[in-house]
DNA sequence: CGATTTGCTTGACGCTGTCAAGTTCGGTGA
DNA sequence: TCACCGAACTTGACAGCGTCAAGCAAATCG
């Protein structure tokens, strides 16, 4: 009863992309293949190789929509934080959190050592975004040195969120969590925030 | 010429982890393969099954040896100095990052989403004594919750290698990310050091 | 010295990424 | 209108991978 269904898929790629995020997010990251994505996108499985030439080509673009959403995630958390320079940094962290407790597999892909973000114009955009989300936030702070400011909110930030994610016995993401993110962050001096 | 080697290879056991390590440095940790570290090994590709039932073995026991030298590394670091706690902390955490950079490999793989640590005593141990180290040099500041101060230390630091390793564009390791990383500590508040 | 157990080899299977050719659809110019 | 052409997808093949099944050779034990 299929209607014979049209030779071009319609929008193959970001089909393509979804399956790819889907997968990773249900299976792990190693578990991405052209071959698995072709099957979800209900394609041939060399149908693929037309929009990426390889799979570290698709796994670039699955981890440049990550970055996008990783973004979207942070922008979201800090548009709900109305408080001071701090209260925004501090937003951003817990927008940071949710979304790598969300995505956790697409975060693990993103931060892993298998991105060559030179390479893709896109991936380098999307990736050029979200830390610009963190130049703006830390710059209230940034007397001296802001990438020393930067990097400090970040590898916390970030060494947190991954430790949860790749399953540490003794730290579970959750509500839970993000409280005791809040301790932490209490616990790091900043510097007073300039105008 | 060879002299006939005798079939039993003596401690192919642990010749395949050490090529195991060897392929992840040069390779990077998704080139793990059975049939390489066999054939590194110069055995059959079916030799290793023997010693490690599946690929996620033999990942695990790699990564098992990856975190015995995590936890000497930081440990030669802590050996040399000789100051307050803060600074033994502190040195602990220039040893955490020369790992890092020195087996940046293995080091993505132990926090990684592929590590299964509960179902593998060996792992399960070598992953404990490292904790056990941080565990001991945070005690003098745990007043009132130790877990906090630990996991303040662990995920600046994790994060820091983490992002290093996974080469962020601005951020390269080095002798200087170690002085960049002394001044990340400084903004560091793990309140006073008790007896 | 023979039997058994251990350590490794050979061969096969299905799955993977990738390349080569063939096929069919969508649009464009005569 | 129609032939054509390029783009999108299919089928088929190949090598390399993890894994299982059998077999063989070496070490150990009675």
């Amino acid at each position: 009863m299929t209607t014979k269904k049209p030779h071009h898929h319609g929008n193959l790629r970001a089909a393509l992309i979804q399956a790819g995020l889907d997968l990773i997010q249900s299976e792990g990251p190693d578990a991405l293949s052209i071959r698995k994505v072709a099957a979800m996108a209900g394609v041939s499985h060399a149908a693929p190789a037309h929009h990426f030439p390889s799979l570290a080509h698709l796994r670039t673009a699955v981890v440049a929509e990550g970055y996008r959403r990783f973004t979207a995630s942070m922008e979201a958390a800090i548009a709900e934080a109305d408080g001071t320079p701090r209260d925004v940094v501090l937003a951003a962290c817990l927008g940071y959190l949710r979304f790598a407790w969300a995505y956790s597999g697409v975060f693990s892909l993103m931060f892993g050592p298998n991105v060559h973000g030179h390479d893709d114009p896109d991936l380098r955009d999307a990736s050029d975004a979200a830390y610009g989300v963190l130049v703006r936030i830390c710059a209230p702070f940034a007397k001296d040195d802001a990438v020393q400011t930067e990097l400090t909110v970040w590898s916390l930030v970030h060494g947190y969120a991954s430790l949860a994610v790749a399953g540490n016995r003794r730290l579970v993401p959750g509500e839970a969590a993000e409280a005791v993110f809040r301790g932490m962050f209490a616990k790091l001096d900043l510097g007073a925030a300039e105008a």
